[in-house]
This record gives C-alpha cells, sequence and structure tokens, in this order.
DNA sequence: ATTAAATTCCCCACTATTCCCCACTTTCCC
DNA sequence: GGGAAAGTGGGGAATAGTGGGGAATTTAAT
C-alpha cells in the first residue's frame, strides 16, 4: 500500500494549472487512472484524494441515510464543495477557482502528501497554520495521536 | 459508482429553463437516458433523481404500507409535486413553475450534486439554510462520517 | 367548428470557458 | 555532457452557457 509522503511546491499559472508533483505520480496506485477528488479540507487547505482512495469515502457517505434531514446536511455540506479532475498530458491538475479562493492560493501551491491523501496548501495559509503549532504541541500532539491506542492497522 | 458533486450557479432565463451543469451531465448514468424526476424538497429546495435513481425511490416508496392513514399521506404528499422532465438539445432542463415557486427559484439557481441526487435552490433559501449550520457543527457532522480515531484536541 | 391565445419545443446564434495540443526551459540522472 | 523527464506557458479548437425567434401543439373562447 503506498501512501503519499514530502512536500512539493510549485507555481500555478493565470489559468490555475499546477504541475502534480512527480513523486507523488509516481506513488498513485494505477486504479486511481491518475482521477482524483479535490474539495474544501477542514483547515484553510484543499483535500485531494486519487480515485481508488476517494471510493473509499463514498462508501463511507454512501451508508448516510438521505431520508434523515440530519444526514441529508452532512451529504451536502460535504459533497458540495467537492470536484472530480484529472492530470492533463503535462500532468498538472486545473484547480477550480472556487477552492483555490477557499484556500487563498493563488501563484503557489504546496502539496503536502500525507498518507492516504493529499493537502494543497497556499504558503501563507501553511504558515500560518504552523505557527499555530509550537514544537512542543506537536510532541504532545504526537504522543496523544500515536501513543495511547493502536494506531496500526490492517 | 460515480455520485453527483460539486455546486454550479446558473441563470433561469424567461422561459423557465436552466442549464444543467456539464459536469453532473458526465456523471451521469446511461441509464437515466437524460431523464429526470423533479420534486419538492423537505428542505425549501427541489430534488432533482435522475431516472435510474428514481427508481430506486419507487421502489422504497411502493414498500410503504397504503392501509394506514400515515402510508397513504407520505405517498400522497411526496408524489403530489413530482413532474418527469429531460434535457433539451441545449442539455437544459424546464423548471415547472410551481416548483420554481415553492422553492422560490427566480433568476437564478443553485445546483448541489449529493450524491445519489441533485439539489436545486435559491441562493437566497440556500444562504438562510447555511445560516443554520456554523463551521463548528459542521467539523463534528465531518469527524462523525468520517470517524477517525483519532484522540483529536487542539 | 373555427379562430384566437398561449404554451411547448426545436432550432439558430453569440459569448465565455474549458480543454487539448504544441513549444520552450529547467532539472535530474546516467 | 547528453538524453530524458519535469515544470511552465500560451494559442486554438471544442464545448458549455445564455438568449431569442418561430413552428407546432394545446387550450380556451366565440
Amino acid at each position: 500500500m503506498p501512501s503519499f509522503k514530502g512536500e512539493y511546491e510549485h507555481s500555478v499559472d493565470n489559468k490555475g494549472r499546477v504541475a502534480f508533483p512527480a513523486k507523488l505520480r509516481k506513488a498513485l496506485s494505477p486504479d486511481a487512472q491518475e482521477r482524483f477528488t479535490i474539495l474544501r479540507g477542514i483547515e484553510p487547505c484543499l483535500y485531494l484524494y486519487p480515485n481508488d482512495e476517494w471510493e473509499l469515502v463514498e462508501n463511507k457517505l454512501s451508508e448516510i441515510n438521505s431520508f434523515s434531514r440530519q444526514g441529508r446536511k452532512v451529504k451536502r455540506q460535504f459533497l458540495r464543495y467537492a470536484e472530480d479532475l484529472s492530470l492533463d498530458k503535462q500532468n498538472r491538475i486545473p484547480i477550480p477557482s472556487h477552492l483555490a479562493e477557499y484556500a487563498g492560493i493563488d501563484g503557489t501551491a504546496i502539496f503536502i502528501g500525507s498518507g492516504e491523501r493529499i493537502e494543497v496548501w497556499s504558503p501563507q495559509k501553511l504558515e500560518e497554520e504552523d505557527a499555530l503549532l509550537s514544537a512542543d504541541a506537536y510532541e504532545d500532539l504526537f504522543e496523544n495521536v500515536m501513543g495511547g491506542s493502536d494506531a496500526e492497522g490492517d
């Protein structure tokens, strides 16, 4: 199971296109067919899921009961800011303008491999996010998440 | 299993026609034959089901017991304001005037892909609906559905 | 029954956006 | 150093979105 890792900075041209980092592309499963779903993150960034991983997300969504108001709300809010896209012949992705605006991306985008998905940040927003997390706080978080419970799967 | 996603705003002309978003059209199953059923939503919006998905809804309706007063009431109210429609040669749908009125749609319509169904909103009504859901509440919903086992706490 | 009015639908036309392809520069690797 | 791959930019074709005219069908009225 290949997973995405590393940080890559690329320029966004005036058509909203960014080169998809070669190292991340090589980590793509053939099942993904170089197709993705991109959506708003909880943080001020974008989540980029390769097709095969997105299917797992959709499976979770499909379990939601659409005949309840709460269920509809979750689906609506989740899917609302999501779009499909795929690589062009130059291995770039077009970032939908409304998503670029949400994430404050303009001119430069930073890809962060994050396991089963990829995060796309604007340099400024990423810096701000970093500023909120001191080294000590990170260590605490790390222990919190990795330490106590069974963080191993499969 | 492709599902509808994304938000698209289009203008409604004075004949009640709206362009059906191209990205949603590409997500249509060939079984749907570019035919739909449109009806009043529970929320102040319209539900748009492609033909193939509508059949599943009808199956569910057929399970309702028509020999109970409640059953009859549900069926009646559900089907009462439903209509069939299909795309014209320019890939537009005509919104029946009584449904447009119900949803407050006039001049502009917003399509929201929501899995197996598409919702059609007026900008105003959608804004009102959004106001009911704070960012925090959404984050809770999000974690709920996407269900990490993280011991998150920041 | 015939005409008038209204609605539907089909077609055409214009504009904006997206997508596809080509070209150039830089970096990486042998 | 040379070749291949990666990253960047732009021009042109195709598609999407929008609006409107007019024929055909339906509804209503005389």
